[in-house]
DNA sequence: TATGAATGAGTGTTCATTCAT
DNA sequence: GATGAATGAACACTCATTCAT
C-alpha cells in the first residue's frame, strides 16, 4: 500500500544505520580489515550512501565515538557529580557501570578497536585519547583523590591508581573478543575479584577507624 | 674448514635473522603496517627470500610467536623451581621480571600484536594460548597458591588472580606502543604502583605477624 | 497577469540560468573539475534540475557554446558589414573587440575548453568549428582580402594570415587560465604588441605612399 | 630457442616502455582522461609494474617531461650557444627546429597535454614551467636581444615578442591533434607565413642597408 | 516541474605473493 | 638456495546519473 516504505521509512535513520553497521564491523573486524561496502552492504545501502553522510572511513569512527562512546562518558561525569557517599562506593559503581556499558555492551568491542588500530592511525588515536580516554581518566581520578581527601584511601598518584583500576577491565573486554574462545574466563568473578583485590590495596588500613566513627 | 664460515653460518641462521627482523618491526609498526619489503630489508635478504623460509606473512608471525616468547616462559619456569623464599617476594620478582623480558625488551610489541591479531589468526590465538599464556597463568596461579598455603596471602582464586596481576603489565606495554605519544605514563611509577597496590590487597592482614615469627 | 512574474520568469530561464552557471564554472574549473553538483548549487537549483533540461554534463557543454559564442560572432560579423574604413583600422578593432568580449569576459574559458575537450569530444569539435570558427575565421579573411584589395596589406593567404591574427589571442586566453599563476603576463601588453607587430608584418611597405595620396 | 625471450630482453627497458606508452597516452586522451590500466596495457606490463618505476601518475608525467622533453630544450640552448650568424636567421632556425621537434614528432600532443591540464594539476604546471617553459623562453628572447642590439630588430620587449613567436607555433600544434579533423590546415604554409611575417614585422626598416653592407 | 537521496561503476595506489633466472 | 621483477587483487573515495516522491 505505502509505495516504498523503505526508502521512505528510512531516510532520516540512514546514518544511525550505518554507524550501527560500522560499529558491529569495526569491532568485529577491526578498523582497517573493515571494508566500506561492507558497512554500506551490512547498512543496507550502497558504498556511495556512506559518504553521503561521512567524509571519510575516519570519520565515521570519529562520528562513531560522538554518538556512541561520549554519551557514556558523559553520563558517568554526570552520575559522578550527583553522588555524595564514600568514595569507595563511588568507585565501586563505576567499576561495575564500565562493566555494563562497555564490557557487556555493543560497544566491548571498542577498546580493542582503538589499541589495536592506534598505530596506524594515529590521529583515531588521538582523537579518542583526547575526547574519551582523558575525560574518563580526570573523572576517576577525581574520585580516586577525593577518597584520599576524605582518609578513605591510602595516599597514591591518583591517575596511575585509576588507570589500575580501568587497566584490567579492558584487558578483559580485549579478552573476551579475542582470547574466549581458547582460554575461557569467567568475567562475573573476575570483575568481582579485582574490585576486591583493588579496593582492599586502596582501602586505607584504618579505614575501620574511620567507619566506626 | 669452510673457507667462509661466516656465510656458512649466515645461511644457517637466515631463518632466525628474518624472524628477528620480523620481530622488530611488527613491534615497531604493528602486522599489517609492516611490509614484507621491510621485513627483508632489514634482515638483509630479498623479498623471495623470506617466503623460501616462511609460507606466508601470517605463517612468519606464527613461527616468530613459536621460537621467540616460548623460552621466555620456560625461563620463568626454571626461575620458580630454583626458588625458595616467600612467594610474596617471588611474586614481585615475576612481575620485574616480566616488565623487562617483556615490557621493556624487543618483545614488547607482542602482546599487541597477539591480541590484535588474534581474531583474524584464530590458530595463532589458539596456539599463544596454549603454550603460552596457560603455561604462564598455571605459573603464577602456583606461585598464589603457595602464598595461600602459607598464609601470606589472603584466600582467593589463584588463576582470576594471576590474571589480574599481568593485566596491567600487558595493558601498559599495548599503551606503550600505541597511546603513550598521546597520553604518556610514568611505566616505571606505574608498574611499582601496581605491584604495591596489588600486595597490599593480596596480603593477609595479619601477614606482619607471620613476619614477627 | 501572471501573479508572480518573477518566479514566472525565472522558470522560464532555468536553462539560461544553469547555463550560466555552468559557463562560470566551465571557465574557472575546466570542464572535466566541474561537479555537476556545483553548477546546481551555482544555479541555485537541484543537481536533478540541470537534467532535466540537459541530456548530460557533455549536452550542457554543447548546449553552452551554442548559446554563449555563436551571438558574439554575430555581432563581429554585423559589425564588419557596417564598417568602411581602411582595413588596418578595422582589424585593429576587431582583435580589440576580440580581447574584450573573449579575453577579457566570462567567455574567457571557452577557447581552452573547446580545444581541451575537443579531442573527447568530437562532435563539439565539429559543430564549434563550424559554427564558430569558420565564421570567424571567413569574416576576418574577408578583412585581409578587402585590405589586399585596396593596397594596404601585402599579398598574403588571408585564410591563414587570419589565422595567424587570431593565434596569439587565443593562445594568450589559454594562458591566462592555466598558466599566470607560475609565469604571469601583461596581458595588455601582449596584445599591443602583436597587433603592432602583426600590422607591421602585413602592411605593405610603401603604405605610407597610399596613405599619402 | 631463449627461453622467455620477452622477460630477459625488456628488463631494462621497462622505464622508457612505460614513459613511450605514456607519452603516446596523454597526448591521445590528456592527463586525467588516461588510466594508468591503459597506460600498463599499452606498455605491455600490468598495473604494479607501472609503480615499480614511478611513484605516481605526476611522476610519470614529470619524468616523461625529464627525459623527452627537456632534452629537446637542452638541444637548443646548444645550438644557440654554437650559432654565430645573424639573429634573423637563428630565429627561423629555431622556429623550424621547434616545429620539426614538437609539431611534427610524438612531442605534439605535449603542449595541449600540458596547457589542458594545468588548472586541474596544478604542480604538473609549475614544474613544466620551470622546466621546460621559462627556459625556452628565455632562450629565444636572448636571440631576440641580441637582434635587437645588433640593430637587426626593432626595438622591443623580447619576452612578449618570444612568446608571440611560439604562440602560432603552439596554437598550430593544439589544432592539429583537436581541430584538424574538421577544419584542417596547411601546416608547413601556416609555419612559413607565420615566419616571413613576423620577421617582416620585427626587423628593422632600415635593415635592408644592413644586408647591402 | 523540481527535488535530493541513492546509486555503482570507475581509478589511483598498495602490497602479499609468485616465478623465471 | 637466492633474487627481484612482475603480478593482480583489493580498497578508499568520487561523481555523473537516476528516480521515487
Amino acid at each position: 500500500m505505502s509505495e516504498n516504505p523503505r526508502r521512505q521509512r528510512r531516510k532520516e535513520d540512514r546514518p544511525g544505520e550505518i554507524l550501527d553497521a560500522a560499529l558491529t564491523l569495526f569491532a568485529e573486524k577491526g578498523f582497517a580489515a573493515t571494508r566500506l561496502d561492507d558497512v554500506a552492504r551490512e547498512a543496507g545501502v550502497s558504498k556511495g550512501t556512506v559518504y553521503l553522510y561521512f567524509d571519510s572511513k575516519e570519520d565515521l569512527f570519529k562520528s562513531l565515538v560522538k554518538t556512541v562512546v561520549i554519551p557514556e562518558v558523559e553520563r558517568a561525569e554526570t552520575f559522578v557529580q550527583h553522588h555524595d557517599g564514600p568514595a569507595r562506593e563511588l568507585l565501586v559503581q563505576l567499576v561495575h557501570q564500565w562493566w555494563e556499558t562497555v564490557g557487556e555492551s555493543r560497544l566491548c568491542g571498542v577498546p580493542k578497536l582503538v589499541l589495536s588500530e592506534a598505530c596506524n592511525f594515529p590521529e583515531l588515536a588521538r582523537f579518542y585519547t583526547e575526547h574519551v580516554i582523558s575525560r574518563a581518566s580526570r573523572l576517576i581520578a577525581s574520585v580516586i583523590e577525593r577518597g584520599i581527601e576524605t582518609g578513605e584511601f591510602r595516599a597514591c598518584d591518583p591517575q596511575l591508581t585509576g588507570r589500575l583500576l580501568i587497566a584490567p577491565l579492558v584487558f578483559a573486554t580485549i579478552w573476551k573478543q579475542c582470547m574466549s574462545p581458547f582460554d575461557p574466563m569467567d568475567m562475573q568473578a573476575y570483575v568481582q575479584q579485582h574490585v576486591d583485590l583493588f579496593l582492599h590495596g586502596l582501602l586505607n588500613d584504618r579505614e575501620s577507624d574511620h567507619e566506626a566513627d
